[in-house]
DNA sequence: ATGTAGTTGAAAAATTTTTTCAATTAGGAG
DNA sequence: CTCCTAATTGAAAAAATTTTTCAACTACAT
């Protein structure tokens, strides 16, 4: 299971698993791409520095994702590679797997050599057409 | 000239051309994804309310792209298409123009019609390696 | 030259994030 | 199971960032 290897990893590190940390861990595996305020609503009883340290730690380790998709930071479990589609007239945002980048890959770049990638795709969504 | 077509687009919309709007575009040309404590150095006169309200402005009408790359927002002129390589190691940010959905391309993805996109690369640099 | 709607700066307010610190707790050692 | 200790937490304060307010100013159409 997803959350198992995270505890396992922050267990591995030396970092404890708390109570905080759980809840914060199931209000993102319950959705993604979630604001601050989301987690918030689903994370009562934790409070708003352990949540943001909870979310940094997390990043730090690489089990979380910090997203910018327009209003707001976001924060999803970055279990699987899937990339966002926002609808700039409504604002919604949607996922799609298949990664445009799987076939051509990317190479070195220069001399720059990738280690992941984030794409983001701005446009109309099928309601707002 | 870039900036000529910008000031044309204010004039267009009906906003005016002022000395502070004229420091930020020079700014902004005058280097690629810059913070705003940056832009702040090269717009001396330039309250920070006005370079705030300006790059919102100038955002708005689509001459500006603002970048979420990591620490904080920056800015860049939007015109020409092209993606940044983020250097996990030292932070130093790059960008490349050959773009690698040119030839795959986006096409309808499921109901949503792709107006643009962006894409991030992290990794380590040719210097860091 | 004039009038006016749009713009500006400075300060205040609002928002968001980080830090501080005393109290609490997870988890290993005995 | 109990103890111990370093890690963690919540609440409040502080810091950082962004937006709003408002009176004074100015670009530019007429």
């Amino acid at each position: 299971m997803e959350l198992e290897a995270i505890i396992g990893r922050l267990r591995g590190r030396g970092y404890k698993v708390t109570p905080q940390r759980l809840m914060v861990l199931k209000a993102l595996a319950a959705e993604r791409h979630q604001s601050l305020e989301e987690l918030r609503g689903r994370c009562s009883g934790v409070g708003l520095a352990t949540l943001y340290r909870t979310l940094d730690l997390l990043t730090g380790i690489g089990a979380v994702r910090r997203l910018e998709l327009g209003d707001g930071p976001r924060y999803e479990l970055a279990g699987d590679h899937h990339h966002h589609l926002i609808c700039e007239s409504c604002g919604e945002i949607s996922e799609f797997e298949e990664c445009p980048l799987d076939g051509a890959g990317l190479g070195r770049i220069g001399g720059f050599s990738p280690r992941a990638h984030s794409l983001e795709v701005y446009g109309r969504c099928a309601g707002c057409r």
